[in-house]
DNA sequence: ACATCTGCCTGAGCGC
DNA sequence: TGCGCTCAGGCAGATG
């Protein structure tokens, strides 16, 4: 699934291939995959066809072009969106080769040299989506997202909150709002208002690290360890984003390839039973709310002891 | 305002 | 072998 360093990777890639190419032509080949848009395929279309992709952005998961009228013009006129959702990916070609089984939608792309490239957005299980729309004042008045220095972001996207990776990040009201709430942290962690980017992976790897179960209600956390807890979502989505970017090449951008699930060192996401690398007691798994949850009974009590004592 | 539930989907993996 | 079932997951919008 692809979460905040997936969908950074992505952009990455995007950023190296396709800035900077004006979008010739689009073909849907499934309609809901621009389900946002009430004139579907053919508005989508009519919309984006002979506008240049200036700047590619990311805000936690969520990810857009800037679109402009000519290429080199840095005043945007609208966002072309995208979600990957579970399964989304976004691949370029030099050529135009059959699409792919998954292949929801083609952006036939003119690059500066005139030359042609392929845009292809795949999406096994069709959560993702493509939406174009109006770019929207941020509402703290930085930058929209990574790869933008306006203060700007699509209208859809002004509601989610800044991510753990994101300078802008006001820490001082996240921690707090972390801390807001009777729903079980992990539930928050999850919620993209608060703090975006965090999915049930890294969601499962920043509790472990900072020790936190996943269950204890938020109004229940101190500061100090949502304090912790912010800060180990920054790391393990650090860590992951410096693995995931290796492995790119240079017209085939992955977004949830085996591979990077391989590589990356996960402590507690899809290891039920094998032993915590702290403590050497056995992982557990539950479903919590609805999200298969993995943590350590022993490392991440579900309250904090107040001292050393029998039960606790 | 806050929390929970439902719908959106496909394909892998399971038991029978 | 093949059928039907469950599960996986993020987000928006509705409902409590």
């Amino acid at each position: 699934m692809p979460e905040l360093p997936e969908v950074e990777t992505v952009r990455r890639g995007l950023e190296t291939l396709v800035a900077g190419t004006r979008i010739d032509a689009v073909e849907i080949r499934r309609d809901s995959c621009v389900r946002l848009l009430s004139g579907g395929p053919a508005e989508f279309s009519a919309q984006v066809t002979g506008l240049t992709l200036s700047r590619l952005v990311r805000r936690g998961k969520f990810l857009w072009a800037e679109l402009a009228p000519t290429a080199g013009d840095d005043a945007p006129v609208l966002a072309l969106s995208a979600h990957l959702g579970m399964s989304g990916q976004f691949r370029v070609h030099a050529d135009a080769p059959e699409p792919h089984r998954h292949c929801r939608a083609r952006f036939t792309l003119a690059a500066p040299d005139a030359s042609a490239l392929t845009l292809d957005f795949l999406d096994q299980r069709t959560f993702g989506y493509l939406h174009v729309e109006p770019l929207v004042p941020t509402p703290d008045g930085g930058p929209g997202g990574r790869g933008t220095p306006l203060p700007l972001l699509p209208a859809s996207v002004a509601h989610i909150g800044r991510d753990a990776l994101d300078p802008g990040l006001d820490r001082t009201a996240a921690t707090r709002a972390l801390r807001r709430g009777t729903r079980g942290i992990k539930q928050v962690l999850l919620d993209q208002t608060v703090v975006s980017g965090i999915g049930n992976i890294y969601a499962d790897e920043a509790l472990w690290l900072a020790r936190v179960h996943p269950e204890r209600p938020a109004h229940a956390l101190t500061a100090s360890s949502a304090r912790t807890l912010l800060e180990a979502a920054r790391e393990v989505m650090e860590r992951a984003l410096a693995q995931g970017g290796t492995s790119f090449d240079a017209l085939y951008v992955d977004v949830n390839g085996e591979s990077g699930y391989f590589s990356r060192s996960l402590e507690a996401y899809g290891r039920a039973g094998e032993p915590c690398s702290r403590c050497g007691s056995p992982l557990r798994r539950e479903s919590i709310g609805g999200r298969s949850t993995h943590w350590c009974a022993r490392c991440q009590r579900r309250w904090t002891a107040r001292r050393a004592g029998p039960g606790s």
